[in-house]
DNA sequence: CCTCCTGACTAGTCAAGACAACTTATAGGC
DNA sequence: GCCTATAAGTTGTCTTGACTAGTCAGGAGG
């Protein structure tokens, strides 16, 4: 794993977990770049750059005289796993669980194909499924994919496994995604299944995934329980986080695409 | 401005520019870093520095082999546009407004006490305000101030001008801050000021602000009306987003101090 | 006309060295 | 005991040089 990375990529995991695992406390300052040098027998280019990773996830903040300390926050999650419903469970050592509602294949509404980058009335696969906690209701997905990515799904085993695992195999790898959060009512779809009362607030995530290519690989809309999940965000003067609130107005150029 | 800066941050300024302004379109290769070197006269070191910069925004992707090509992307909004209503107003050409709705001194809770890392029956600043885009109602922000920063605020015009503009003046400079996302049903003050059906859902945004040394500056509880607000996120599979998801059973954790 | 291969070019990675700016602890003076 | 000046140590910044790994266009061959 570790054999084949750049150096750089070798030192910032041994500090990751080093940070993890206790050895570097939080509060505590980190080892100076010479000691670091003469530990890992590099130069000090790697180093830095390790400590710059470090530093720009916010694992440590200061320097400039003094070593830098160690802080601790919330991780940021991996792009995988701030993607996929299965490995953010398994993450928080819950069990993901999921129950497919519909799956199904569709000619496209002049919206929807236009957000898929698709001609009018292309074919469109959608599925709904409904998603578990520890076997309670957590959230109500929508995805929608193109037919030529979507038509893998549907003889695929939906109940269990993770949709972006299963569409990997078949090498369609989401790089790219843009979320858009806000609130809605429950509509009575998931007030049957999320057993909440009608027009219960629910935290809408819509999202657009992308590929390396930049075509879209998915749209999809979930929409969770605000009992089950919640969105964090950590920000600082030094590292803008890639976020930004948006006037509702212009909600419909949200899912305008860039390229 | 750009005289006295290191000569990274003077090339990542003018890279900026030449994005912003379309000298450097989107889609388009950016120049190799031979001829940046020479057309700046500097050596490869601030040249790489300003190009990571770059791509830890978002703002160029690619490389290796060949220059990196610009992304028109949605830019991450800098620290002040996402902590202060009155800027990010600003910023989108719409005319903020408010109108101070409670602004008051009084013993904290024992839970915003815990907040606000303050001995229990510490007193404390409230202050809720209606903000208005546009003279529409779009959220309603209730801060919360240990009193030795709040008493500043209460002689001060709250109607006109942003509280951190304020803050900063005497001082009081947020670095830091902890976004926790959710939606939430609404309460009777919403429905008189937002002018929503009781129980509408509203999008929450808690916030735990921190200043330099580390000590909670402020908390606050804002209610945005989803048709007038939403939150973006973009996201790579290079550039963690410093956000994540969370399961709600931990909530009570997530407003707990990192340092 | 298409495919494949080669070579020029490009960025990623790493090393070693030098100086500037800053922090921190120590030693000295009051 | 307290404050201040100093010195040592640390990180930030920049340079130069080298090698590796990837991209891309153009030419040879089918």
């Amino acid at each position: 794993m570790t054999e084949n990375s750049p150096l750089h990529a070798q030192l910032y995991a041994e500090m990751v977990q080093r940070i993890r695992t206790g050895v570097w406390q939080p509060g505590d300052r980190v080892p100076s770049e010479k000691s670091l040098i003469a530990e890992f027998g590099t130069s000090r280019g790697p180093v830095r750059q390790a400590l710059a990773a470090l530093r720009s996830e916010g694992m440590i903040v200061g320097g400039r005289g003094a070593p830098p300390r160690v802080q601790r926050t919330a991780p940021a999650q991996s792009f995988d796993t701030f993607m996929s419903f299965t490995e953010w469970a398994r993450d928080l050592g819950m069990a993901p669980g999921q129950r497919v509602i519909e799956a199904s294949r569709r000619p496209a509404t002049e919206e929807i194909a236009q957000e898929l980058q698709l001609p009018p009335d292309a074919t469109v696969v959608e599925i709904i499924r409904l998603r578990l906690l520890d076997d309670k209701p957590a959230m109500l997905e929508r995805s929608l994919f193109p037919h030529e990515i979507g038509k893998q799904l549907l003889p695929a085993d939906l109940d269990n496994g993770s949709i972006y695992q299963t569409l990997r195999r078949v090498g369609v790898v989401p790089v790219r995604a843009r979320h858009v959060i806000d609130a809605i009512a429950a509509h009575p779809l998931e007030v049957e299944q999320l057993h909440v009362a009608p027009g219960a607030p629910l935290l809408r995530v819509r999202r657009l995934a992308y590929d390396e290519s930049g075509t879209v690989v998915e749209t999809a809309d979930d929409r969770y329980l605000p009992s089950m999940a919640a969105f964090i965000v950590e920000n600082t003067v030094e590292r803008r986080a890639p976020l930004s609130r948006q006037a509702a107005n212009t909600t419909a150029d949200l899912f305008e695409h860039d390229d």
